[in-house]
DNA sequence: AGAATAATTTATTTTTGAATCAAATTATTC
DNA sequence: GAATAATTTGATTCAAAAATAAATTATTCT
């Protein structure tokens, strides 16, 4: 499997949780900054090994033997941010660039043993859920804090957009995974929200609510 | 830089320790299992980038930038091994190959890091110097325990051979780094030596001998 | 339904990086 | 100085990926 067909795989992965349906052309050729053309081109190169299912003018989706590759990429890429952040001490805004080369290294003894000195953990440092060696990740029910109640408390566990900006924003507000976030107030007319978080009143933008998951205490 | 010309310049790096004064196409060749007419090649566009000197039918060195280049690739190889062995538990026969691949990850921030982790180690598991950030290494004044003397001790601290086959036959001969080596016998005859170690006499062939570096008590 | 528009595919070409082949040249050795 | 070995040249091939432009199919809108 060439670095290229990964990250297809791993786009197309990606791309259907938010279109399960089916992905469309050019949908990949947006996140991968290229032609729709090229990616036809690769789209059958991808079902003749049997990792996607593809009919033309009906988008792909993953087979299951794609799927657990894009979920084996999605582990190494994970495992490696949660090393590169509690072992290397990096911030969880610069380990992206690191890890996506990383998670091309072929090797299932290193991923295993990758995983076991860093404790078989659940979540990337962005919250994120890690697959085990089978696929297999744990399901929270989280939703976007832009969909939260009023007057509730609720924990944050994750970010949508983990882009360096963001996560910068995010720590200059002293917004950290794990913290909980009392809901005070909706504005209306343009969906910015009041909460509490540190013992602090924080105005967020629409925006940014809308890429912060939380977790509803019970 | 690309992995291939990464690679021709840690070949040229490793090869040019045996000679000094200059490289040949074909010795080149032969460590990389490809043809004189491709290293030929590949030659001129290092020299164009500055990291060697060649002059045609004269072999090629490596230029001041080139060495830097090389040290910084061995340098990377042997903190991954450190790290595969150290801390994830591998066994130094197992490391090589995926030492290989991570020796082209490129980043700067993340080797500076990883040599932190790891406590800025002097040697790799085979008792290769490591290169620090600036390419220097320490030098020891070591030597073959096939040149070593009758009835002097020695102190066993890296391996010329480090291919699976002969780190495993050490490993069955419980010959481990660090451990203290009696030269008791040289037979003349085929170069074959008898020492102590671990508190047992063994014979070791010259082909052994001649693959472990040892330093001398004083 | 039919036209307009958008999305997608096809067929061909380009690019990049690297390797190869056979022939020619240069160096080395006896 | 001839024979042999090493090296280079120039032209070709390869593989993987991407691009271009034209053709085709799907979708939308009235």
């Amino acid at each position: 499997m060439t670095i290229s067909e990964e990250n297809y795989i791993k786009v197309i992965y990606h791309l259907s949780q938010v279109s399960p349906k089916g992905v469309t052309t050019n949908a990949i050729a947006g996140t991968l900054d290229t032609k729709a053309s090229s990616v036809t081109d690769m789209l059958k190169k991808l079902a003749d090994k049997n990792w996607v299912s593809y009919q033309k003018y009906q988008g792909v989706s993953l087979t299951e033997s794609g799927l657990l590759k894009a979920k084996m990429v999605v582990r190494k890429h994970r495992l490696w941010e949660v090393f590169l952040v509690e072992k290397l001490g990096f911030a969880w805004d610069e380990v992206h660039d690191i890890a996506e080369e990383l998670e091309h290294i072929q090797s299932d003894a290193l991923i295993g043993r990758l995983d076991e000195f860093l404790g078989y953990p659940s979540f990337d440092p962005h919250g994120d859920p890690i697959p085990n060696a089978k696929g297999e990740m744990v399901k929270e029910e989280r939703i976007l804090l832009s969909e939260a109640q009023r007057n509730h408390t609720y924990r944050f566990i994750g970010v949508k957009d983990s882009s360096p900006g963001f996560l910068q924003y995010l720590d200059k507000q002293k917004i950290a995974l794990g913290a909980p976030i009392e809901l005070l107030e909706i504005e209306p007319f343009d969906h910015s929200i009041c909460i509490r978080i540190n013992e602090q009143e924080l105005v967020l933008s629409q925006k940014i609510a809308d890429n912060l998951y939380v977790l509803k205490y019970v």
